[in-house]
DNA sequence: TGCGGAAATGATAGCGCTATCATTCTCGGC
DNA sequence: GCCGAGAATGATAGCGCTATCATTTCCGCA
């Protein structure tokens, strides 16, 4: 039993404990530990000793004995569905950039889009004893919101704004984003509207907007495409295969949006004469930073992805904060519709 | 002093331990502790029951104590100089997706390509006795290593090969990655090459061979356009100003190229009668997906970063594997250069 | 010179779990 | 019916640290 102890290699010597630096230096250990915690109440005199000492061993503070001993660890779960091309990574970044200097650790989880992982994930995640959890979305399962009620420590959700989180939420309404994009795109006279995308709650959300915003427009049900790899290309090929003859596409990110700009260019449904109307509208989702190089342009609803993680680490760690921020988003017309 | 005993909410249950269950399920701990963690040695009976105390319970085991207790955190450190919109978000991806199935936890770091702060999270991820440590590169100050060192536990540098890793490193060679780009160019006929990129060891090393194929080729040595923002219109916008006579660019990450491509269009610059050779070519790297939409498509040093997080993965979890592989690269050339 | 309070340091106990060894139980073969 | 070996369970003793309270030291001021 024991981390650490008692070399692996008998020639090398073992990682020093705070014991070991606190004989060196001739001291008690708690005073090592206040030298490493709260280095001000500590008189100079030992403190220069005991900081000889941790430099001399090479001490690095045992942070799993002392979240024990304190009951705080120090660290924030985050549970996304995915990191890569994804727009949740500015969100970690956002988070990330406020909770380290607080000297926070993320533990980082993916659920893949997966309900029994997710819940997997929550349960590892909770384990380590975060002091708080910060997701994208809200909870899929039952089973997964009950535990983190169970866990008693600040749940934020993000990226929806649900009706009753578990605890906290950070973003805007996708149901909202949706109406938006349905009803500019009846205003700019299109009538067969589709919808690209995954199925996952906040998608669904969009598209339940997107739906009532062409039927109150008198438009026929749109299309819904759905996306089973996250690739652009795939987004590009499926909606032509399963939804040609659309004039109008909400697409769930940018990146499928640049992908079916792609895919619709080389099938020449986006030639246009100088003036005229281009025979189909695409808007997307999260406004990245190559929709504004591409070309056509991207027309986005834009979202503040690092904002979203910046606010959702506040309300994660104050939680006398307010408990429902909508930070909004904001429909970008550019070239593409 | 104590985790989480105690109803923080004296109306509200605490958060049990796994004494509580033992005492519920009318067993020693031991046998608690058995049934999370080796069901097969528990007789069927003493599981049910213990089973059935943990889930009316709601029991989430401690893995702080159990870390401490066992000397395995089951979690490993990685550090990254950033996770937003970088080719560095796939390798985080690839990683997670061997160690997240063996029960392993991530423990992100970002260092923000800054050395002073890629010390501390080292530190900080190290206080947390992660069972291994991936990271970007090879640590950047000595401090840094010798703290890696001593933690006595698998290190694996990744994005490059250093010729004396502190442990493992997967990756490829950089700096023949500036010298195939290089001598590229040279054979196209370009004469006035440009680098694009940030200043960090990687991007050094590409640049040497850049400049090497360079000399080589008997062409003047190119100019190095420094980024400091991670933005593609930056990239551009900074080219333009710096170096505006180049007819040859090799961009640090396909980001940078694609805003290269995009200004220099803007600019007129790619302006090009068919058949004839565009008067300046770029190649980018990583192969982002968006670069084979753009257009032109762009030429780049094609890595695949989630392989190379696999890879690192499993060096992380078996230290008898050979300590050094190289996944290489391969430059592929598309309509941009 | 001595006193009181603050500053500095220490002794004790325990966080929730698991490694290790010991003990008890089970059961088939003789 | 008894023995021995394996299966099942338990008692004990920490892991490395910090909360809490106790004690000692220091220093300014009466």
């Amino acid at each position: 039993m024991g981390m650490e102890n008692g070399p692996s290699d008998p020639l090398k010597p073992p990682v020093p404990t705070l014991m070991a630096v606190a004989r060196m230096a001739g001291v008690s250990p708690i005073t090592v530990s206040r030298v490493v915690r709260r280095p001000d109440i500590v008189s100079s005199g030992t403190r220069l000793r005991v900081e000889d000492a941790i430099r001399k061993l090479g001490y690095v503070p045992n942070m799993v004995a002392g979240s024990l001993a304190s009951a705080r660890t120090k660290s924030v779960g985050v549970l996304v569905p995915t990191i890569a091309n994804s727009i949740f990574a500015d969100t970690v970044q956002g988070l990330s950039d406020v909770l380290e200097p607080l000297g926070f650790s993320v533990i980082l989880a993916q659920s893949g889009y997966d309900h029994q992982r997710e819940e997997r994930m929550l349960a590892a995640l909770l384990s380590r004893r975060p002091e708080a959890i910060i997701m994208v979305g809200a909870p899929v399962t039952a089973e997964g919101a009950e535990m983190l009620r169970r866990a008693r420590i600040p749940v934020v959700e993000t990226w929806e704004l649900p009706a009753a989180p578990v605890d906290a939420a950070v973003g805007f309404d996708n149901h909202d984003a949706g109406v938006v994009v349905g009803r500019h795109f009846a205003k700019a006279g299109r009538r067969r509207l589709a919808f690209v995308g995954g199925d996952d709650r906040r998608a669904t959300q969009r598209w339940h907007g997107f739906v009532e915003a062409a039927r109150e427009a008198g438009l026929t049900e749109p299309r819904r495409v759905l996306i089973e790899w996250q690739s652009g290309a795939g987004a590009g090929a499926a909606l032509l295969a399963t939804a040609p003859d659309a004039d109008a596409v909400f697409a769930a990110n940018d990146a499928y949006a640049i992908g079916l700009l792609s895919a619709l260019r080389r099938a020449g449904r986006l030639d246009v004469e100088p003036g005229t109307v281009p025979p189909i509208a695409v808007v997307g989702l999260g406004d990245l930073e190559m929709g504004r190089l591409f070309s056509p342009t991207v027309s986005t609803i834009r979202i503040d992805g690092a904002a979203i993680g910046r606010a959702a680490a506040e309300l994660a760690l104050d939680p006398t904060k307010p408990r429902r921020v909508d930070l909004g988003f904001e429909l970008v017309l550019r070239e593409s519709g």
